[in-house]
RNA sequence: GCAGUCGUAGCUCAACUGGUUAGAGCGCUGCCCUGUCACGGCAGAGGUUGAGGGUUCAAGUCCCUUCGACUGCGCCA
């Protein structure tokens, strides 16, 4: 018999349908049981009336978490039983025969529960059970659906979703990468990326003019609440435009995303007020204020634009001796100063004063996306890496096809990227990323449940031409 | 790398100033229960107190080491 899905049980009263489900719970009454199925769509109460013992004793057999397929009659419930106010409140499935599918064992931890209170790394070594809960189901969903959303979005004006490599280039500054050997040319390595920033540049270059993609950045840092190794960015970079035109259009969708999918929600100020670099410096203390008025409302979202950030700060060599310059860029090399400061920057004058076009935007307090206008002139870009003070060869070790490519026909363009994981966070009030991601890793970097990372055979270090020698950090 | 909090039954927690046989709720097992929906009733099982060492007549409790989780700092173009 074809499957009918729980949430759409309600129109089907008075036949005999079968459901595919979880048992959620059990409610053993002795002569009567009482269930109640789930299923991606929702939750139904199943009885298994008198009479029928083979039925009863498949019954006492199941438990919670066991995967069945029923089937049953759906009826309207006696009017006494009616559940107000609950879904599929009004009916019930009298069960004529259950299939059970897959036994569960007793579970480490109910699931039927806000699976919050449960200790953090059993929850992640049953990451498929934790994600039963209906509150991560809830997160997972509306992520795909928040996802699917800016999708069509994004396409409809004119933008295409390009995947960039995942095996790139190491590349000095910056976070720390992820590196992988590679096997046809010992000693080399690929990095993993910490984000798309050049190929989406260089898309740019290829004619591509709008590019979005949901890209995966790793980074070899330290976790924190807000931070993974492995995270989701909404990248996406636009060719001749200005930093309004970014900004404008990140806004809109800012604005129809919460409209649309949370609906609860109120933005505080529509457009999202502007605050210097410098202002909120002085003012709240940090680059990323939380400018709600009312820090206790749930549902208040404050976006913010952060503007016009120094391009460059002095280094602290002490800090760095690979620092080879006085000066190090407090965002993105590449992004190009606002239009007043250019010809600064090409004559390389007043550089602490020199304002970027930097943008960043805030939510509540966390920074949820940043980007910038770009320097598509190769003197200009020059003019920064000297600055920075790398050397020649650096410069064409690191960036020459850059280079080559802005010298090749390249529209001027620039982007932002959101941190996506970060602003699913704050949409659904959770207090770290881990709780809107599938399949996160720990604060020191592990899988619980797939125990990653973990050593590899003899073999696979051969094929690699590798051979360890574990030093203890000193 | 550093700091803080925590680690006791499958889960969530309790156990006073170091003091008798480490308790409770949920879950689990068995029996009873014909309208439950946090079902109810009776009975029961379940512990290397994260691990190792030390102090003490005596350690879940104090000290040291270590492992792990979380939070923050450093770090994160």
């Amino acid at each position: 018999m074809k499957r009918v899905y729980i949430g759409e049980l309600a129109q089907h009263t008075d036949t005999t349908v079968s459901i595919g489900a979880w048992v959620h719970t059990k409610r053993n009454q002795g002569k009567m049981v009482f269930f109640e199925f789930r299923d991606m769509t929702g939750k139904v109460q199943g009885v298994v009336l008198p009479g029928n013992e083979n039925l009863k004793a498949q019954a006492d057999e199941l438990r919670d978490e066991c995967v069945v397929e029923i089937t049953g009659i759906i009826n309207k419930r006696p009017l006494k039983n009616v559940q107000v106010g609950k879904v599929n409140g009004d009916i019930e499935m009298v069960v004529e025969s259950i299939s059970l599918l897959n036994k569960a064992e007793v579970l480490p931890f109910p699931i039927a529960s806000d699976t919050r209170e449960i200790g953090e790394d059993v929850r992640l070594t049953y990451r498929y059970l934790d994600l039963r809960s209906e509150r991560m189901q809830r997160n997972i969903r509306k992520r795909g659906e928040v996802l699917q959303f800016v999708r069509n979005y994004l396409t409809e004006e004119k933008f295409t979703e390009v995947e960039t490599p995942l095996l790139t280039k190491s590349t000095p500054e910056g976070a720390r990468d992820f590196v992988v050997p590679a096997r046809l040319y010992p000693g080399s390595f690929y990095a993993l990326p910490q984000s798309p920033q050049q190929y989406k540049q260089l898309l740019m270059t290829a004619g591509i003019e709008r590019y979005f993609q949901f890209a995966k950045c790793l980074r070899d840092e330290d976790s924190r609440g807000d931070r993974q190794p492995e995270f989701t960015q909404l990248d996406m970079e636009m060719s001749f435009v200005e930093k309004e035109d970014v900004m404008a259009l990140n806004e809109k969708l800012l604005i129809e995303l919460v409209s649309k999918h949370y609906p609860e929600k109120r933005i505080q100020q529509i457009p999202f007020p502007h605050i210097s670099y410098k202002d909120a410096m002085e003012k709240y203390g940090n680059d990323r204020p939380d400018i709600r008025e009312d820090k206790n409302d749930p549902n208040l979202l404050a976006f913010c634009w952060i503007v016009d950030f120094p391009f460059f700060e002095r280094t602290d060599k002490s800090d760095n001796p690979d620092t080879f310059g006085d000066w190090t860029f407090t965002h993105n090399p590449f992004s190009r100063p606002i239009p007043e400061h250019m010809s600064n920057l090409m004559e390389k004058k007043n550089i602490e004063d020199i304002i970027t076009s930097q943008y960043d935007i805030t939510l509540n307090g966390y920074e949820i996306g940043g980007g910038s206008i770009r320097n598509h002139e190769v003197g200009a870009l020059m003019t920064v890496f000297e600055i920075l003070g790398y050397r020649e060869e650096e410069i064409k070790t690191n960036f020459g096809h850059m280079l080559t490519a802005f010298s090749l026909g390249t529209p001027p363009h620039g982007g932002i990227a959101w941190g996506f994981d970060r602003l699913m966070m704050l949409l659904h009030n959770e207090p770290n990323i881990r709780e809107v991601m599938a399949f996160p890793k720990t604060g020191e970097g592990k899988d619980l449940m797939m125990q990653s990372p973990s050593t590899i055979s003899d073999k696979q270090l051969k094929e690699l031409s590798l051979e360890l020698k574990l030093k203890k950090h000193v």
